[in-house]
DNA sequence: ACTTAAATAGACTGATCAGTCGGTTTATAG
DNA sequence: CTATAAACCGACTGATCAGTCTATTTAAGT
């Protein structure tokens, strides 16, 4: 009796060996050896390779959503000040920040697969839904004049960049992320990107 | 007599095919077809599949060296300044912004394949040595105080995450580019990015 | 206890594809 | 003109792999 499902064992496998050796060099014969399955439990349980890349995507998408709580982001108008949104900004930096580098497997197939042709449009649309939040504190933001005049899909993307780029480099320098010096600078950083 | 020669013609098949449909989805029967070549041809000039891709990363680098000139980053000591750097910063990223916007197939190619691990490290380390002038201009200006105080490297690559960023959303909204507003916004969300 | 459906197993297949091989053409040079 | 090598050709092969199929076990409901 595995505590955890096979249908779990076979995701869990998925995650190491995609990020091992990426998508297209991982056989599902390897998937399922990995997880101690048969091959036909592992197409019982997803129709397609592609299904089971899918799925994965979602179910981390998903655990971010309830560690980060992104709904934390909506600020009520009367809080939509420099210092208001420099606060909020932070508070979800900081925990995105600190989920990432406390899941760096899962933070490593997000980054090689999230842009990736393999992701269908559904489970794009189904995912961007649930982190809305965020676009409209950037919305605000910008008609407030707090941050930069430019589309609020192009700040919202300089930010996950920023802290994707960041997240990358820490994980190779972990020691840097336990000085509150740097923690500051890098988040001075990301501000100074976003605000005028 | 076709003026350019049958490797070119391969090359530059790759690289349509590689960004259409990804480089584990395109047979190399499909590229030698595209390029009007035989099997064998393919395999004269490129041993294996793989080679073929570093070959073209190369080139594509090269190209990118020669066009943007990124020696142009270097400063003389008494031009480190606050403004001497942001002004030697603000050239070479325009001049590369627009190569990027200029050669998108080739841009989209570098975005998709140049953190690949088809890319072998030798490969990489020759590049590298293609644009040292960027390192040591940030070194200086972290030295002088001007950058904030992280890790050169870490600076390094949240400049080039912000360009990648910027130019993936200007290639869906390519009129935003022509407005010279927005220009001196993105550089400016660049530069806060790095100077303190 | 009996029935039905879901989960699991693993041998097998049909396609696909990177790379080979033996042969032909074209360029180079002596 | 001849010799030699490089470029080119495309049929072929050996492996690999996603997904199927049939059979067996487990779980759930009545």
């Amino acid at each position: 009796m595995s505590k955890t499902s096979k249908r779990d064992q076979i995701l869990s496998s998925a995650l190491a060996l995609f990020n091992e050796q990426g998508f297209d060099k991982t056989p599902t014969s390897a998937i399922s050896k990995h997880a101690s399955v048969a091959t036909g439990t592992l197409f019982h349980h997803f129709k397609t390779k592609e299904e089971l890349i899918n799925a994965l995507y979602l179910e981390i998408k998903l655990e971010i959503r309830d560690e980060t709580q992104p709904d934390s982001m909506k600020l009520p108008a009367d809080r939509v000040t420099y210092e208001g949104v420099q606060q909020a900004l932070r508070l979800s930096w900081q925990s995105l920040m600190s989920w990432m580098l406390d899941n760096p497997e899962k933070f490593r197939f997000m980054a090689q697969f999230g842009e990736s042709a393999y992701i269908s449009s559904s489970t794009r649309e189904t995912v961007s839904q649930l982190f809305q939040a965020a676009d409209s504190l950037f919305e605000a933001a910008i008609s407030a004049g707090i941050f930069r005049a430019l589309p609020s899909s192009l700040l919202t993307s300089l930010m996950g960049s920023h802290m994707f780029a960041s997240v990358n480099q820490l994980l190779q320098h972990p020691e840097l992320w336990q000085q509150d010096a740097v923690q500051d600078e890098l988040f001075a950083s990301c501000w100074g990107l976003l605000a005028r």
